[in-house]
DNA sequence: CACTGGCACTCGCAGGGGGCGAGTGCCAAC
DNA sequence: GTTGGCACTCGCCCCCTGCGAGTGCCAGTG
């Protein structure tokens, strides 16, 4: 990182690699393991040992391609759909391949096509993440993935409450990246539209700027600190805002935006119903995929996660390319694309990479 | 409607319906035609003359069914998928069937099932609807589908601004049903959070209650009458307000709710990848739904909109059954159920019936 | 005259068999 | 170690056949 962040995309793109695995693999290994991952991603079809042989210059005859072939499907890179047909890679296979990609960045061209989706003003911060998923869907054609911070980890902007009913009160809480989040709490007493004006006032000069954890603390320390000061206000704005800090931990899930699902079922591994039924299933209950970025969260870098890797059946066949997005140093959010395992990763990597640099420069303007 | 509302649940469903259509055929050509219907909601399988013979008890032999079955096929009611095969009921045939339909309302069983699940403090608006398209998927075991109110069309209860950056203000709107609405505007000019503080008092005190056609025109009277006095913060009031009203308008795709997408993929007729493939898109393209749901609008009680008289292609092979909610007497919002055009309308109608009774009623609390 | 039983006919579908082609494994030769 | 050759395997496509469900038509009947 030499270079000025994100600005030329010159630089190298940081992928969380695996290293030291296939130690064991010879030259040749490599050289016709990586052949048959490559035309694989390109055909979709099994590959058979002539076609490594014409068309991947190696100068080596169908028969020998076949034996380095049948020690590949030995040490489990490789496998057969069934006796005579050509071989497909395993996600072991695929993950090697990975390994050793070296994806060029992005072209300037490229660069500003991606860029300039961002040009029309946009909306609130969910709409940032929905325009960004749909981008990286509209460059893959895959599945983009978009995920707005935990609220944990974000920072407060602002703080309201709306009296709905007598005791309903709709708190809306505003992150520094801009998403809102809204929820309903009860109140233990009745409380005026004023009331609750002096309450937000109270709570936004302390808590902005605050991480939710940290605006917990902050709220305490207050209470040692001015309790006889403010007393009755300060109770009220105490019950509120633990309310309103519950309740804001629950809403995960309505914070994962997928855009262009239809476009990985006109992938041909998906052609079956069963298959596509499960995917999609997949992308219905999305505490699963919370699950993995969170996972991804604790990394730094570009995340690759192939098939079983996941450790989810229902994503068997699936592979997720996912990086963070940050403010300041802090990844703040996550974001990536969906799609088959065979999939041109040399083309969504540089995508994806650049995508996340480009949000993280957007939110700091 | 002498019964109290909603309460028991015993009134007639009011079911707009097309009178006078089918007055040509015989009593006999009724009995067929609905037993046909009938059945091949049941079974989803062509119906044969065999079957209705011997299953209706209508005491006709095969051979004379067979007669009036072509009888209604000219007539277009019926129609065969190849020579030998039994008939199935076209869109005509099922619009029939539906016109005839008396359906029973829900048991009180059914009633407590279905209210049960509001008992559980729910979070906002939006809460509000996607939990109600979840219930309306879970007890039809089709696609359960929720629409917030146009936003011309509901009465405002709050407006907030929140200062993002120097230029950039994120407007809170909350609607009377406590749905949250927010957008991204740009002001002419820097507005310190204080400042927008004030505007916002200022609109809440003017636009509370009123729709936001009204709010509009409250505006302009305002400024006639005061524009000496406040001047400066009212033109500044003005300008986020238009600009406020008119994001708001857009803003109308996120705000329908589809849950329960995949029990539909379960149906027999989605089985081929390609129709699966064509419905998943009409869901994912809202556009299509939403101007059939504001061409429902304009009809009172519950509506039946039937493959092709939807005038989507997309929507081939699909029913909708819509219902509204309302506040005080005003029709704010739709709900109702995707399937496709064999579904069972005597079970799901009665479901979606007693939903948006009850929902009118959870808003007027 | 409406209804019915009978009969020939039409199709879709499932199952079996044969030919084709891609690809493999193995072996003997270089 | 590499290669050409060869027998073998299997999935796929296509054709054919038989079966069954259902139709349309017609002649007979109350």
């Amino acid at each position: 990182m030499d270079e000025p962040r994100g600005e030329t995309g010159t630089e190298r793109i940081g992928i969380a690699r695996s290293p030291g695995a296939h130690d064991r693999l010879t030259e040749r290994d490599r050289q016709i393991l990586h052949a048959v991952v490559t035309d694989y991603i390109a055909s979709a079809e099994p590959v058979g040992s002539r076609t490594i042989s014409r068309k991947y210059g190696l100068n080596l005859s169908p028969a020998s391609v076949r034996n380095v072939m049948a020690d590949l499907e030995e040490a489990g890179y490789l496998q057969q759909p069934h006796t005579s047909a050509g071989r497909i890679p395993t996600d072991k296979g695929f993950r090697f391949y990975v390994d050793l990609l070296e994806p060029r960045p992005l072209s300037r061209q490229e660069q500003e096509r991606i860029r300039s989706r961002y040009n029309t003003p946009l909306g609130d911060g969910a709409e940032v993440l929905r325009e960004t998923s749909r981008l990286l869907s509209a460059f893959s054609s895959l599945a983009g993935l978009a995920v707005a911070p935990r609220i944990e980890a974000t920072r407060f902007r602002h703080i309201e409450f709306v009296r709905l009913r007598e005791r309903d009160i709709l708190v809306i809480l505003v992150t520094e990246t801009g998403v809102v989040h809204n929820k309903l709490i009860h109140a233990d007493e009745p409380l005026t539209q004023d009331r609750l004006h002096e309450i937000s006032n109270y709570l936004n000069s302390i808590i902005a700027g605050l991480t939710l954890r940290q605006a917990r603390e902050r709220l305490l320390a207050e209470m040692r600190a001015d309790k006889a000061l403010y007393d009755r206000l300060y109770a009220e704005a105490q019950a509120l805002a633990r309310r309103a800090f519950e309740s804001a931990e629950e809403s995960a899930e309505s914070e994962v935006f997928i855009e262009g699902k239809l476009s990985i079922a006109e992938q041909p591994e998906f052609a079956s119903v069963e298959k596509m039924k499960a995917l999609f299933k997949a992308f219905e209950e999305k505490s699963l995929l919370i699950k993995l970025i969170d996972k991804s969260m604790q990394a730094r870098g570009l995340q690759i996660i192939i098939g079983h890797e996941s450790e989810a059946d229902e994503m068997a066949g699936c592979s997720l390319i996912l990086s963070h997005y940050t403010v300041g140093d802090e990844v703040v959010g996550t974001l990536g694309v969906i799609g088959p395992t065979r999939m041109n990763y040399s083309r969504v990597i540089p995508v994806v990479d650049y995508t996340a640099r480009l949000v993280s420069r957007l939110l700091e303007q």
